[in-house]
DNA sequence: TTCACTGCAAAACGTTTGCAAACAG
DNA sequence: CTGTTTGCAAACGTTTTGCAGTGAA
């Protein structure tokens, strides 16, 4: 896995490649938590020769780095996330709608998660299921 | 096929068929969270002739009909689990084993998870990641 | 007869990989 | 030169679907 220090930034080594930076700002510029469809539209703007597999490839690589945080709910297409801090999410059930929140009482769970399960603890987050602010009025 | 007729208990109406009921049997029967793979293989010794394509759509119609949950985490298969009340989840960051408990503390945070995203809350749930005891252990 | 369910094969999705060519150090 | 990254296409694993045939009411 490793060489060290080329970027002293994260697990991954090698470059920020111009490439890489197209996906990166693409993630960086969303408020919304896209996927790898809709990064790879957003990068296509930027670097109109970029292919889906250097997309694939730069998500893989930025969330190795640490720059980005996959986020996996359901089957459908992974989304991903400018935060890189812990955090907590929500998802409408009805629209998929997912958004990100802290709630700092989540991390005092830790332990007693831990005890339960008997698992070495490293990180841990909450999912709350419900209606988003549109749904919920929809009925 | 001739089984019993409805259950009234979900929303899913229809029949417990012969290949329904040994779906839920598997799932039930097994302590761990079974693939659909693996949910077929265990059926196909119950009844030989079962297809891959009745395993999902039974899989489907017990979970509609609220007797098995499905747990999906990461962009693999998603897994079945007996266990239909509210829980939390660990998942081993090393082999992907994946445990249920329960924290009661995890509900007192909906109100407070729903203040923050603005959803209207239905269920929640906590996700610990980290080291199963077997994967600890190995380092 | 009627209608739901099954089984098969193929399609659909999201994602990964093999490889040759382009590129950076 | 040497190793890394790209772009393309093809492969992959999982899940869904179209449809003809089966079986239960």
């Amino acid at each position: 896995m490793g060489e060290r220090h080329k970027e002293g930034r994260g697990e991954a080594a090698g470059a920020l490649t111009r490439q890489r930076r197209a996906v990166l700002e693409v993630v960086r510029e969303s408020a919304d938590h896209l996927t790898a469809g809709e990064v790879f539209e957003a990068a296509r703007r930027r670097l109109p020769s970029i292919s889906y597999a250097t997309v694939y490839n730069s998500l893989r690589y930025l969330k190795e780095s640490r720059l980005i945080t996959e986020v996996t709910f359901g089957n459908g297409a992974s989304r991903y996330d400018r935060e890189t801090a812990r955090h907590d999410h929500a998802i409408c059930r009805a629209c998929g709608r997912l958004v990100d929140f802290d709630l700092p009482e989540t991390v005092a769970l830790m332990r007693p998660a831990a005890r339960h399960s008997r698992f070495k603890p490293e990180s841990i987050h909450l999912t709350l299921v419900g209606l988003c602010p549109a749904c919920r009025g929809a009925g």
